[in-house]
DNA sequence: TGTACATCAGTGAACGCGCGTTCACTGATGTAC
DNA sequence: TGTACATCAGTGAACGCGCGTTCACTGATGTAC
């Protein structure tokens, strides 16, 4: 058997504390993220969480890494052949997961690295699925581009529809209902794509 | 003369609080802005600043929308009468208040209320002057909407370019570069506009 | 299997720091006559 | 113009709270023989 329990016991710390900050975070926002209570949480003492842990940060960085993952098997399931559709859908789920999921889903952004360390390789890596994704049906809307532009305009892509769902979800603007997030999604990937299509490469 | 030189002194004060709190914010961004820190730029004690504004929220908001002023009138400016090439317009001149402006132009996304108290109406009510602008040349594109309509197509518009403006800036994706933004959203905005006019209302 | 020792996780009180806001007091400005 | 009183801004030390992180100690798990 040798190491094994050890091990085990901190893998299972590890677990519960990630999944005490996730349901944290989902209920009551990034912001409200206390250690004591994680450690309450967890059935832990407050000092057991920086045995599992490098510190606050690294334990975020593994709860935001869940969602994204979430994020990306949401995006990569079944989807349409058709190009346009395909985006459309992509577009749609995307809004839908950060309704469903808002502040989990805030987290990923409102989220920045203590003092000013930068973000580990690793977390960015986790990021690039979702662009994946969006360059698939792209590239069959623009079979000319090479994929260094591909990615940049996957990203354009999906900056334009974070946008437009942010801005929706947190309700930022006077007299403009929420409520047509969806249409105007549909809407907006509809005009983009036909836009794409009768654009020439450039 | 009657009351003159206490409003004068108070004006006086509250204005240096704005002036240093917008120099704060600009250099160090809003998570870095300190009540004393303040006092001490502004001359006076840690105790005027709670005679001169309710507090610290107050104070930001107030420079927030000296941003969104400087914004509306940067965007209200000269403007071509074509409307995809005001929109476009538009959309470069947000860029590049952004990328000149970065740390004030977030924090005005950035910043929540304390508690749970609402966002004062007078606030939300400065936002609408981008919307305006971009009413416009959408009237234009689109004459058969309605007014309501219009306001809805506008955010949505907004919100996209927001999107792709705030990703490019706060550079969160791996092995994409941030300096074709300019180049981007010129593309994307004539996509968009080829696309408006392409589609029939509905 | 048993024993002695080593290693490392678990504990929670204490540290250290930061910071918005208050408050009793002082002094300048305004008002009444 | 001058005087007595009222009002309110200016002051900064102190309050109050929160919270991530550390650390000396205890006890469980692992290793060597």
């Amino acid at each position: 058997m040798a190491a094994g329990r050890r091990v085990e016991k901190r893998e299972d710390l590890k677990r519960r504390l990630i999944d005490a900050a996730e349901v944290r975070i989902g209920k009551s926002g990034l912001a409200a993220l206390r250690a004591r209570d994680l450690a309450e949480d967890a059935g832990c003492a407050l000092g057991a969480i920086y045995n599992a842990f490098e510190d606050m940060d690294d334990l975020i960085l593994r709860v935001n890494a869940r969602t994204l993952a979430r994020l990306g098997q949401m995006a990569s399931g079944t989807g349409a052949s058709d190009p346009g559709a395909r985006l459309k859908e992509l577009a749609l789920a995307y809004a839908a997961f950060a309704s469903e999921n808002t502040n989990l889903w805030a987290a990923i952004f409102e989220h920045r690295m203590a003092g000013d360390r930068p973000t580990p390789e690793w977390y960015l890596q986790e990021n690039a699925v979702l662009i994946e994704q969006i360059v698939k049906p792209v590239a069959k809307l623009r079979p000319g581009l090479a994929q260094r532009e591909l990615l940049v305009r996957a990203r354009t892509l999906f900056s334009a529809v974070h946008g437009i769902v942010t801005i929706s979800i947190e309700n930022r603007f006077v007299g403009i209902p929420a409520a047509n997030l969806k249409a105007e999604l549909e809407r907006f990937v509809d005009v983009l794509v036909t836009g794409i299509e009768g654009t020439p490469d450039r």
